[in-house]
DNA sequence: ATTACTACTAAACGAGTAC
DNA sequence: TGTACTCGTTTAGTAGTAA
């Protein structure tokens, strides 16, 4: 993620591109520069030297001005950005949702489904983790929350395939990747059939989330939803 | 353009965006977004004020958190931002570049045909203005802006048809707008068979160039070619 | 002309805290 | 919990100026 302090860098980089110094050399003095962002000469003499310090952009001074070129680590950040807006734009949900909820005990049926073989090797390949065998159970109550978790169903999510046991089939299972109480990778579970209605969550991951999180009934959890993987 | 003040609050509301608040409300509160951006949680609270001041987004403050929806405003610099980057990645040329040379007198020409009613109407229906009977001309000196001159060829531009006329036939003639000595819309229009090779523009605008400008021979003009219009 | 240093000023930030 | 105020500190920005 960019961070806080590049966020000027960026703007002055989109700036430079604006003026011609994408994919080729522009010369652009200080103090045309500063008329442009409306910043003082000195500023945008700063600003260049930082810039070129990060190696986002090469720079060669000149009598005349400045000689400047944006730079593959430079061109990097500035389709980073676009990548964002474009996915932002052009998708209809958003890339992530956090949820928040109160941890409960559930009947132990997560970690019999979650054990089931057939179920735990799609998990392994499309997940892309061992689940730990056991699902932590979170309660949603607020109207934002439930709200928020009955939109999930619209959008798109690993889909791990049902199959005929023994006695019963089992359904298909949706997954989305999520990141729980801020720190660990797992994954939402929801099975098309559940004992639990839109307002609890089932939770899997390749630790014991109660563990690792040291979390008794009751506690509050974050769970953050990533929708684009 | 968005103005310097205003980046911090563009760069608040992608990550607001992709927090989910993009079409939709979602529920942040200041110290996760704060978390989220590095920066402290009253900074964080100052921002989401000071966006909503701005009416980029619809703030609702409940025990829980902050409910929080990018508005149409919001949206809009968004997708502003957007295609400004689109733009940049998407084409070949910059969607501006700068030149600068020095102010001469030359042979009266441009005026000659300037005034010839073919492309008199032309220039008025495709470039937008009604060209004053004349043309600054304007000699570059350095490589820099030779080259970029040059390079300009490449360019898509505003073509002025050639036509028939009583004793000999006229050519086409290729027009850029462009922004005169920092302040004047006009147009470098470049004549495919022209006495001046490619060291010298020659500029048309709706007022006299040199006048509007206080220009003497031998002063120095920027000259801000736009490539996108 | 330029660029960019130093010294100062203005603005942004965040700790503490009230609600 | 939350948000957001005041106020001291830190950081960014500018004026003057040298090279």
């Amino acid at each position: 993620m960019t961070d806080k302090a590049d966020w000027q860098h960026l703007y002055m980089l989109l700036k430079l591109a604006e003026m011609g110094a994408y994919n080729r050399t522009a010369k652009i003095s200080t103090e045309y520069l500063a008329k442009k962002l409306d910043i003082s000469q000195q500023t945008a003499s700063r600003y260049l030297i930082e810039l070129e310090h990060k190696g986002w952009i090469a720079r060669k001074v000149t009598p005349e001005g400045s000689l400047i070129k944006i730079e593959a680590q430079g061109n990097g950040e500035l389709q980073k950005l676009h990548s964002n807006l474009k996915v932002l734009m052009e998708k209809s949900y958003p890339p992530s949702v956090t949820l928040e909820g109160n941890v409960f005990t559930g009947l132990g049926e997560g970690a019999y489904y979650v054990s089931k073989p057939d179920y735990q090797k799609q998990i392994v390949e499309k997940v892309g983790f061992i689940p730990y065998p056991g699902t932590l159970n979170v309660k949603l109550s607020t109207d934002y929350d439930i709200k928020t978790r009955n939109e999930l169903e619209s959008y798109p999510a690993i889909e791990v395939m049902g199959f005929q046991g023994e006695n019963r089939s089992y359904g298909l299972v949706k997954c989305y990747p999520a990141i729980i109480g801020g720190k660990i990778k797992g994954a939402l579970v929801t099975a098309k059939r559940s004992h639990y209605d839109s307002s609890v969550l089932e939770l899997i991951a390749p630790v014991c989330l109660r563990k690792q999180l040291g979390l008794k009934d009751g506690n509050k959890v974050k769970v953050e939803i990533c929708t684009s993987f």
